[in-house]
DNA sequence: CTTGTATATCTGATTTTCCATATATATGAT
DNA sequence: ATCATATATATGGAAAATCAGATATACAAG
């Protein structure tokens, strides 16, 4: 992961918000990004899968679903940004929010920051 | 600026050595920037013209020169983001300083982190 | 007219998106 | 257990949109 790869990666809306959404809720899922963004699911698992690819988030696997979170080991200045990203915003995160319908998961990762 | 047309800004190459390099050292002028990232002229200048139609940079004209500096009325978020890239291309920019041949220029603005 | 900087046009490459379909896991009936 | 089906996610391939680069040329200041 370098500077300009994030900074590709988050310079496209979809996978911003996708950013935005992950680190501000902790891990989400397939199905709840798609109706939180309301975007079409191949789109979403596309973008999903470049995030991974470049290693800003990672999966953990749940019964039927695929949970994302934002990479344990991202260096600090790829944090730092995130979490700029997050602020930066923090504007149109409740209208995000607010479409999403978390489904049952005990062992969901909670937000941190 | 939104943190998406800065994030587009950024993901691309020339552009934030571009940045990394003004926000380093303070003022740049095209010819500068063209010497220190070895690129053609309408290449940098074309770059240049996208980070201040973004408000990235401004610039202030001196004589034949037109100097570009980071653009004072920066959001804080935005500062943080351009100040991490910094950071994180340390490592790339002797090899860039060393290329750098400045102009005399006494109203030089001088980088301030 | 010379030096420094900007832009226009064309071209090629990369990226994004959509649709259909593939895989993988879970559930229910027999 | 087996088969069929439902739900969740991923992927292949083609069309569409976007973007970067090269060259030539234009503009601006001295």
């Amino acid at each position: 992961m370098t500077p300009l790869s994030l900074f590709k990666c988050l310079g496209d809306e979809t996978r911003l918000f996708i950013m935005v959404l992950i680190q501000n809720q902790g891990e989400l899922n397939v199905g709840e990004l798609v109706d939180a963004l309301q975007l079409s699911q191949p789109k979403v698992s596309r973008h999903l899968s470049t995030l991974r690819e470049c290693q800003l988030l990672d999966i953990r696997k749940s019964g039927q679903w695929v949970f994302y979170r934002v990479h344990d080991g991202l260096p600090q200045w790829a944090n730092e940004i995130v979490c700029q990203a997050v602020i930066a915003n923090e504007a149109k995160l409740p209208e995000l929010i607010e479409r999403l319908v978390l489904v049952d998961e005990p062992q969901r990762k909670v937000a941190c920051c």
